[in-house]
RNA sequence: GGGCGAGUGGCUUAGCCCGGACAUAGCGUCAGCCUCCUAAGCUGAACGCCGGGGGUUCAAAUCCCCCCUCGCCCGCCA
């Protein structure tokens, strides 16, 4: 809609004047669209922009495919205002399940995200990824694509080695109520100390990774026992963040099924090869300084090339591989794409976002400095029903329960989310357990509070004809909600949503506070109630897209 | 040392790709609003050399160059 109207308008002013680019811009408060056209023209034409701007406007209102339209110069602006049509058609829309969801398209989407090491569990920076990741997962639904979300599994690192060298060796014993990954994460930690104490261990290490690498019955289960108690750690907390993948793919997978062992040997007829001890590819011509190292002295692999193979195996099967990865990911992701791009394979889109720290620091595992996910789901659970409890203490506890839930979610969800993924961030305590504006629950509340006027209202005949300025502001947000899912998946930026959802928000508390609804009446009564079931729906649709609940009431 | 990212009122943050009309919003501060559809809300005020310096342009938070500060990366780890 939005998007048919830039075009409309793009093509006027391109035929008016006959240049290639409209230069449409938002109009801000002064107009839905806005052209700064007259500037470029007043270059070309040698003639003052505001009287070019004045003529553009005079000839664009004469043009019939406009005439829905406010057009109007102000100073060397062209505004353009849409009409009535455009909002009742933009709240007709707004008011059908689904609203929002684009055309199907025939293309297959891989995304990859999380993939964290299975050496304890997630933490408040893991889940960035696993929440940018959800959200975008969603998006890309939404938007029409078919789509698979897997979860690397690296199982043969050698930090999984060093938990089951822990196993070996320490008292390891799960102790009463200890959730899997906090228990491995226990163990590898303490294994960490000892290494620190005894460098020797690192031999045994070692040789656990050799006996990994070739496949040694006992140790391939050790290994694959240990990883898969820690996974089922992490998608209880994956579960609990309403966070989902569709397949676990595991790393030595790759090694057992040959793909690796063929990646490496295309690699090595490659120009850029240099198989000397290692191999290795020099990717210098691409400013990629050090050597490229595929497979060490001893004839095993490293990570780098169990990674090609997998995503050689993504790009084989779908259209667009798309990877999830922080920020210490950025170089190894850039020659992973560099690699894939000479073999002639689909290159992984990659989104990337920046570290999140805690206040005294960086968080680190091994170190056992770090705020797990699961210790922030359980605090923010209790702040939530706390607060419930104080808002609502009319009802049962296990509807308080479900609330609090339900607000607990959201709250860490939209608070990771709504922040670019370029910005670092530090991670605060106060602001995570926060339920006031610019949070999860702030645009909950919206919602739920649009819902209980319309149970209150009961059923009434729709009327798509609105008059007042909020309530063309109002529907007028709506309409940018389609628009909004296709940047998102167009620029792999799922904040864009966050901002937008908050706005629509903040637009719909103003309207309410300026426009009675339920103590109206006659036709004023029908399309506000028409316009509130509207906002509802985006609002919903937009919650359920960020992975939040649109609760009914709370 | 090199590469990548960030720097926007006291704090957090949008806008930057694609340059335009008084720079977005929240927290905090101050002044108000619940006999009225959920106050997890709303209205108003104060608070800004958009890190610094050059340049390009009619026009720069946005583009280019240099510098400063912070984060991340530069392994035969994953």
């Amino acid at each position: 809609m939005l998007h048919d109207m830039h075009t409309i308008i793009g093509d006027a002013i391109k035929e008016a004047t006959g240049t290639d680019d409209p230069l449409l811009t938002d109009g801000g408060e002064h107009a839905d669209l806005a052209s700064t056209i007259a500037f470029s023209l007043a270059k070309q034409k040698k003639q003052a922009p505001v009287k070019l701007a004045q003529e553009l406007a005079g000839d664009l209102k004469k043009n019939p495919a406009l005439a829905e339209i406010a057009i109007e110069a102000k100073g060397p602006y062209i505004n353009f205002v849409f009409g009535r049509d455009y909002v009742s058609n933009a709240v007709r829309a707004a008011v059908q399940p689904g609203y929002g969801n684009l055309q199907k398209k025939a293309v297959r989407v891989v995304l990859e995200h999380t993939s964290a090491n299975p050496n304890g569990p997630l933490h408040v920076g893991h889940i960035r990824n696993s929440i940018i990741g959800d959200t975008l997962a969603r998006a890309f639904i939404k938007a029409g694509y078919s789509l698979e979300v897997q979860y690397y599994v690296n199982d043969m690192g050698r930090q999984i080695a060093i938990v089951v060298w822990g196993f070996d060796n320490l008292d390891s014993a799960q102790r009463e109520g200890e959730k899997e990954d906090a228990h491995i994460a226990r163990v590898y930690i303490a294994a960490n100390q000892e290494i620190q104490k005894d460098e020797s261990i690192t031999q045994q290490v070692n040789l656990l990774m050799q006996l990994i690498e070739n496949g040694d019955p006992a140790t391939v289960r050790k290994f694959r026992r240990e990883v898969s108690r820690c996974l089922d750690g992490f998608k209880v907390t994956m579960k609990d963040l309403n966070v989902a993948h569709d397949r676990f793919v595991w790393e030595s997978d790759f090694i057992r099924n040959g793909n690796t062992e063929r990646i490496i040997n295309k690699l090595k007829r490659m120009p850029q090869a240099r198989d000397d001890e290692t191999l290795a590819l020099d990717l210098s011509e691409f400013d990629f300084e050090n050597p490229y190292v595929i497979r060490r002295s001893d004839g095993t692999s490293v990570y780098a090339a169990r990674d090609l193979a997998y995503h050689a195996w993504k790009a084989a099967n779908f259209d667009r591989v798309i990877d999830v990865l922080g920020a210490d990911h950025k170089l190894i992701g850039a020659q992973l794409q560099c690699t894939m791009k000479i073999l002639g394979e689909k290159v992984p889109e990659i989104v990337h976002f920046e570290f999140v720290s805690l206040p005294e620091g960086s968080m680190s595992t091994r170190a056992g400095k770090f705020v797990s996910a699961d210790d922030l789901i359980t605090e923010i659970r209790k702040r939530a029903f706390e607060e419930v409890t104080a808002r609502r203490p009319e009802l049962d506890e296990d509807t308080r329960k479900s609330i609090a839930q339900s607000v607990g979610l959201a709250a860490i969800r939209y608070d990771i989310v709504k922040v670019s993924p370029e910005k670092s961030t530090v991670f605060d305590w106060k602001e995570a357990l926060d339920f006031e504006r610019q949070s999860g629950p702030y645009i909950q509340y919206a919602h739920a509070r649009a819902c209980s006027i319309l149970e209150k209202a009961g059923t009434f005949p729709v009327c798509f004809e609105l008059e007042t300025e909020q309530e063309i502001l109002l529907a007028k947000k709506i309409a940018k909600f389609p628009q909004v899912i296709e940047n998102v998946v167009f620029e792999l930026r799922p904040h864009i949503l966050a901002i937008y959802a908050r706005e629509l928000a903040d637009t719909f508390n103003t309207f309410y506070h300026y426009e009675p609804v339920l103590k109206s009446e006659g036709e004023v009564r029908n399309r506000r109630l028409t316009l509130v079931k509207a906002l509802q729906n985006t609002l919903k649709e937009s919650l359920e897209t960020l992975g939040i609940d649109a609760i009914h009431s709370m």
